[in-house]
DNA sequence: CCATTTGTAACTATAATGGTTACAATTAGT
DNA sequence: ACTAATTGTAACCATTATAGTTACAAATGG
């Protein structure tokens, strides 16, 4: 259905960001762990950015920082950034409205789409930022396993790897 | 987000067969009501057909039929029928292995994903096609169908206008 | 035999997406 | 003041999904 991958890249982008506790990171950074453009890291960061969700900092030895605890990113507040447009889509034309069915048709649907794309919003309004990283350490290898690490160091990840 | 409106369509043209009532109707009919062209309804329609929720009649009289009462069909079921792929999309390219968040991320994502398309899904399947049927009359003055046949699911129409 | 209709392939136009290059503006360090 | 690093953004391209369109074979009923 959906080819957009904006949602899961920034999930990404935040995790890496609330991985690195406070540090800034840069988008040239982020673009190698979603392994992707820092360009297409820009502008989504950008977007969040507008939402209040992460602050940047302009020229050498800037970056981007969190702008809220991950307790208080949920999920949904990335979605509703990032995925603008309703998740259904009505007719491209609109119906015939000489028609009985054609002319309520889309009235009527606009209310179920609601409805359920209201109920798939309110699932991910549950899951915070801080569950996604938790999820994440728990995925690690024991040796590697960190929960809720003071100082994540993006170049320290060979190191962890090597742990072993 | 999405841009396949598949789904409206969809509903629309289920819609436009259980108004009929049981009397075949041509992917003509339907696509005027749609205001599309008929090799799109028919390509909707051989879908749903492959569910079991229509049957085809070729040739000359030949048309569309349902094969299950409204109340039996939800919008969860043709949402299945006409959008295979998952709600939200993952990265477009793997992301680094050699990174911690990368290498968990999508494994991570996907349990949250899935999540929240079934409660989205679950949403859907409360809503049978006859519920739509209702909607759609009542958004109708009464006693002004145009399309509805002479003994379209008489019982739940008279309810629900008898409820105004 | 003919008109109607499904079934399906092939092609086109449009739009969304993400990847890429380029470059101005900003900033810190020296 | 100069340089390097970084954001901010515009412009362009390639890929893909969608649906609209034409065309025509196959099936069917009268």
């Amino acid at each position: 259905m959906n080819t957009s991958s904006r949602f899961a890249v920034a999930v990404h982008t935040l995790a890496y960001l609330a991985a690195s506790d406070g540090q800034s990171v840069t988008s040239e950074m982020v673009a190698e762990s979603v392994n992707t453009n820092a360009v297409v890291i820009r502008r989504i960061l950008g977007s969040l950015r507008e939402a209040n969700l992460v602050a940047s900092q302009s020229g050498s030895g800037g970056g981007w920082t969190l702008r809220k605890k991950p307790e208080q990113i949920s999920l949904r507040d990335i979605y509703c950034v990032v995925e603008e447009e309703p998740l259904f889509a009505m007719h491209h034309r609109p119906p015939n409205q000489h028609c009985d069915i054609g002319r309520n048709m889309q009235r009527v649907l606009e209310g179920f789409f609601t409805d359920a794309q209201t109920a798939m919003e309110e699932r991910l309004a549950k899951v915070s930022l801080a569950q996604v990283m938790r999820a994440v350490w728990q995925e690690l290898p024991a040796g590697a396993r960190r929960v809720a690490p003071k100082n994540f160091n993006p170049q320290s990840v060979e190191r962890v790897r090597s742990r072993n």
